[in-house]
DNA sequence: GTGAAAGCGCTAACAC
DNA sequence: GTGTTAGCGCTTTCAC
């Protein structure tokens, strides 16, 4: 199998390099470079005629312009960069799909970087990526999670490039903030537990620093309504069902009277459900379950999940916002905005 | 709060348009321009003393180098396209970190697409998003699933670019090619559960063109094993854990004799083990349920599900290879490799 | 081992 | 409405 099996079909051949070019398409219209680039970059400023023939070429031609030489040239790149510590997980994908979408509306295309869930072990491997980042001078980062190494802050910071840091909250951002307490998280959780009448609690928690914060959050609010001391099981991210699953019964083997467990995703809740129902317990009478994400299952599934709600797509889309309107040499009415949180009653908790 | 909020503590301020350029760090490290460019892509080309003065000062600046104008200069972009239906499934989501990590390996980075399942219906979306690819000229495209439209196809051919199509079966690639045949995985299924005894079977199908040929795969080796003609429920994709539960409600209330069900997506499968337990039935006994991408949950759910499992990892892994082999002007050893699949036999079916 | 000149493909700035 | 000139930041090419 050739390269390009058949080159045929089209008037001219165009493989020689990157492509056919403005200069062949000028030449082609019979008209200069700048028109063919205003007519393709700002159509009313050219004659109706003109672009006419301009279209005609390019079609001929099949012309696609470079957007590494114009971005070079104006240093615009309609490119926006985002950071997430995986794109398997369903927690980011909505930010991921709105993001995508709001940007595409904007004529900015997005890239995902992957970034893991390691950051401070890999400081090296993080200054690479946000080198290799910077390099490609996108017209915007959102990062997710907040950006801790005083050197990466430094690097994002002199770069220029407008930031927004996600799903975390900080009092000195490196630039914009789309504020989530993971702290007020676990706090209303456990006042929600509290409510239920649940006082005896595990948390089932990742060992990132996010979920690690939520669980902080429950265990200061025990603290504070007098409730015994949670028992924290920690579980390496990403969290999966079958860590929720043998999480319980660890739990169980330790403290056989729980009567609620939190955990830091909803697919290690799911996962507790599953082992609870199995051992026959009885939900929420003898064990409330509760998780964080709102998957779609957790409303369909039997008993439906109870769980904490983040609104990534607003996240996504006001993202998106923001950079836009850095971009274009505006200043976006609020810097830091608070995307707050819901819990979701259901059935489990 | 502004811009850039403390530009102290670097050397030398670097805001006023893309940062610090080339000919700055040439000029603090009392070299040429070449020079530098060398210590930074060649070291080995420079002598350890030019070295030490050229890192000083990349230092010193805080330099990090415009990829877009390298990549113009040297047409290598280092950057390769992925295109996907959807980021948000955990289908695709294997291959998406595996190509991440082994481009990352080999100096490259993956930029994410999403181009969504109704390919057809929006011709201009689809070709507005080839064009903007295209026009940044990445070193590679792997597409998820074959470029079916004419114009598409040409697109990318003439464009030169190498590109892989994944996850599906065509006699005419555009270029390279990770097979994969749906029909044979309809075929297997239904011969799976054929020799489980089960012949009166209904699909659960999502709407997206491979989903339909593994239900038609399905369908055609019923035929021809004299099996009575299944049942086939479409479902608009993405499919969702809801859709299995309301599609097993549908399929029962039309055929109350239904003995197995075979959903394309793992998700679906799940929510019609949860809607048999709900209603009572007894698994695989009296109704057998079978899956398609072998997510996590599968394995330690309980009844843990009966799948059929494609290795996305070695796809991510493979096509990373084939890109990166094109790259450097060689040729792959094959230009077309079978993916295969296997089903993963547990409880449910 | 190092450098000077040229130019990748495009658009900003300024004409006319 | 259209064109000319210059140059974005880097690397290729050829020289020494």
């Amino acid at each position: 199998m050739s390269a390009d099996p058949d080159r045929t079909g089209l008037p001219g051949r165009q493989q020689d390099k990157g492509g056919v070019t403005l200069r062949e398409v000028a030449r082609a219209a019979n008209v200069s470079m700048i028109t063919v680039s205003r007519a393709i970059n700002n159509p009313q400023q050219v004659s109706a005629i003109t672009l006419e023939k301009v279209n005609a070429a390019v079609q001929a031609l099949g012309y696609v312009p470079n957007l590494m030489a114009g971005g070079l040239r104006s240093s615009r790149s309609y490119l926006v960069m985002a950071l997430v510590p995986t794109i398997t997980g369903s927690l980011f994908s909505g930010m991921l799909e709105a993001l995508t979408a709001s940007l595409e509306a904007k004529g900015y295309q997005l890239m995902v970087g992957q970034i893991g869930y390691e950051q401070a072990h890999e400081k090296s491997r993080e200054d690479a990526l946000l080198r290799a980042i910077i390099g490609r001078r996108p017209d915007g980062i959102v990062l997710t999670g907040i950006m801790h190494s005083a050197q990466g802050r430094q690097l994002l910071k002199s770069s220029g490039i407008p930031v927004v840091e996600t799903w975390d909250s900080t009092p000195t951002p490196i630039d914009m903030l789309l504020s989530l307490s993971h702290d007020a998280i676990g706090r209303a959780v456990c006042d929600y537990l509290h409510d239920a009448g649940k006082s005896r609690c595990a948390i089932l928690s990742g060992d990132d620093e996010r979920a690690q914060r939520r669980a902080e959050g429950y265990r200061r609010r025990a603290r504070e309504l007098g409730l015994p001391e949670p028992l924290v099981h920690p579980v390496p991210a990403p969290t999966t069902h079958a860590d929720g699953r043998a999480g319980l019964r660890a739990v169980l083997a330790r403290d056989p009277s729980i009567q609620a467990v939190f955990c830091t995703s909803d697919m290690m809740a799911i996962g507790v459900i599953t082992e609870a129902v199995a051992q026959g317990l009885s939900l929420p009478g003898q064990l409330a379950v509760m998780g964080f994400g709102d998957m779609d299952i957790a409303a369909s599934m039997t008993p439906s999940l109870t769980t904490v709600r983040v609104d990534g797509a607003a996240i996504g889309a006001t993202a998106a916002d923001m950079i836009a309107t850095r971009a274009n040499g505006h200043v976006p009415a609020q810097a830091v905005v608070d995307i707050g949180f819901s819990i979701v009653k259901r059935d489990s908790a």
